[in-house]
RNA sequence: GUGGUUGUAGCUCAGUUGGUUAGAGCGCCUGAUUGUGGUUCAGGAGGUCGCCGGUUCGAACCCGGUCUUCCACCCCA
């Protein structure tokens, strides 16, 4: 391991062969569902300006957007007074364009970009990598792959049911079971934290309950207390949020508080729509989400028995393309994290076995005659849709085995003087180490089998 | 961004108070096997001990920096 040895950027991966296949497992099942769903597949570049991105995500966002030094002599547009003043007065003169940290916002802009082209509601989906100069650590790197679907253009609650029967759709197909859809609303949130005395501190108060499982109620009415939380309604709040009580026993304890509250009735109609669908979903009060252009319910699905944050997270927001100016636009969308949903199925072992095939069959040879003949036959394989290679060298005959059996091919076909005489030909499968004779049409017949 | 942690062969890891030529298992290559892989046996290759610097007669080991990994904050998919 010498000096030069090379390596990605921090927080980044290659994805090999397997890696490779087990991720377009999961992208192709949730590709599936999308378009089941209705979704168009949309994408955006790698990069937008900083103008779109800045601002979107609070301040913390705007830390961890990758900014891309302008082409040519990028210090040439910086005065004296912008360095002398720091790097964020410099910033705006050496970087204009940033990689995108999310799809939503992205999709924002597009949104308005193209709005006399759209049919409103206008239902898209999305996979592409994004981008977060974050600190790397277990399910958390710098380039990550989000899987989104949004429909904008209704305020229906309709549409939030619809994403949470997809999400179900999707841990459904992927075979992982042990996930939990939880909901909350923002309003609710704002509602409390206007009747607990922090009218203006509700992005405050949403961040400290978020911690609720995380630190305990003790720490968290701490730091509410410090904001200038009212501390008799504090007590009252988390005797509501300790209680074990199912969906509607909290919404009836939350309505007691805030009787007035817009939110309510709308996760009583969220719930009355999934009926009895609502298994895996949960109204988790303390739920807050980061996000700040969230403004309706928002969702988080997370993994219930690997460690590793939530798996997935979305939410509705009344106004994101206002800022674009496009206003009253209202949109919900979802993000599945692909990365994080990997790391979930290779931890439980959920991965098909069947992804390791690389081909349905190896044409091997002991001499040029029958390597020119493999050739032929190749081509009538593939010409019958089965997947097959030829070992493309003269080489010793338990070489080519060896090969095969690396990287999994199911059927080794061998051919030497006897085969290309008679056109008959020697087929071994490899997990049963069974072999046959077969002529052609015999064998293409078994290699479809499979 | 703050604090901590990790790095030795392709992989997983040993390596004594600082002391010749740094080891094991697995994998890899060759042969037993010139019409058969996965089993077995024999042999072999492969390391500037992450990198740079310092202390020392002498460093995988001690010190500093740096990169990387993972963890706790922060935040998030």
């Amino acid at each position: 391991m010498s000096n030069k040895k090379p390596n990605t950027p921090k927080g980044t991966r290659d994805f090999g062969p397997a890696e490779s296949a087990k991720r377009n497992h999961i992208i192709s099942s949730i590709k599936a569902h999308f378009l089941n769903y209705g979704f168009s597949q949309i994408e955006t570049p790698a990069m937008e300006n900083l103008s779109v991105l800045m601002g979107k995500y609070g301040e913390e966002g705007d830390k961890l957007l990758f900014k891309i030094l302008n082409s040519g002599d990028y210090l040439q547009k910086v005065s004296q007074e912008d360095f002398e003043q720091g790097s964020q007065h410099v910033l705006p003169s050496i970087a204009e364009k940033g990689l995108r940290y999310d799809l939503t916002v992205p999709f924002a802009r597009f949104v308005v970009q193209n709005r006399n082209d759209l049919a409103f509601p206008f239902r898209r989906f999305q996979i592409q990598p994004v981008w977060r100069a974050d600190k790397p650590q277990k399910g958390r790197y710098r380039e990550f792959y989000q899987c989104d679907a949004d429909i904008i253009g209704t305020k229906g609650v309709f549409s939030e049911v619809e994403l949470t029967r997809l999400i179900q759709d999707v841990f459904k197909s992927l075979g992982y079971p042990n996930y939990l859809i939880k909901i909350n609303h923002r309003e609710l949130l704002f509602g409390l934290a206007q009747w607990c005395g922090l009218a203006t501190k509700e992005i405050q108060f949403c961040t400290a309950l978020d911690k609720l499982d995380k630190i305990g109620h003790e720490k968290v009415t701490e730091e509410l207390n410090n904001l200038g939380a009212d501390a008799e309604k504090l007590v009252q709040l988390f005797d509501l949020l300790g209680q074990d009580w199912n969906n509607m026993q909290k919404l009836e304890g939350i309505e007691a508080l805030l009787p007035e509250n817009p939110g309510i009735e709308t996760v009583k109609t969220y719930f009355r729509y999934l009926k009895d669908s609502g298994e895996n979903v949960s109204l988790d009060l303390s739920l807050a989400r980061g996000l700040n252009y969230y403004t309706g319910i928002i969702f988080e699905v997370v993994a219930q028995d690997v460690k590793i944050g939530s798996i997935c997270g979305g939410g509705r927001y009344d106004d994101l393309t206002g800022v674009f100016g496009l206003p009253d636009v209202s949109g919900i969308g979802i993000s599945f994290g692909l990365d994080r949903i990997y790391d979930v199925l290779e931890e439980k072992g959920l991965f098909p076995d069947s992804l390791k095939v690389s081909a349905q069959a190896l044409i091997t040879h002991f001499d040029e005659k029958s390597f020119v003949h493999g050739m032929d036959l190749l081509s009538e394989l593939r010409a019958n849709q089965i997947p097959a290679m030829l070992f493309p060298d003269l080489a010793k005959i338990n070489k080519q085995f060896n090969y095969a059996n690396k990287i999994d091919i199911p059927y080794v076909i061998v051919i030497g003087e006897e085969e290309v005489k008679t056109r008959v030909y020697t087929v071994k499968q490899m997990k049963t180490g069974q072999q046959h004779s077969l002529a052609l049409s015999e064998l293409i017949k078994l290699l479809k089998a499979e």
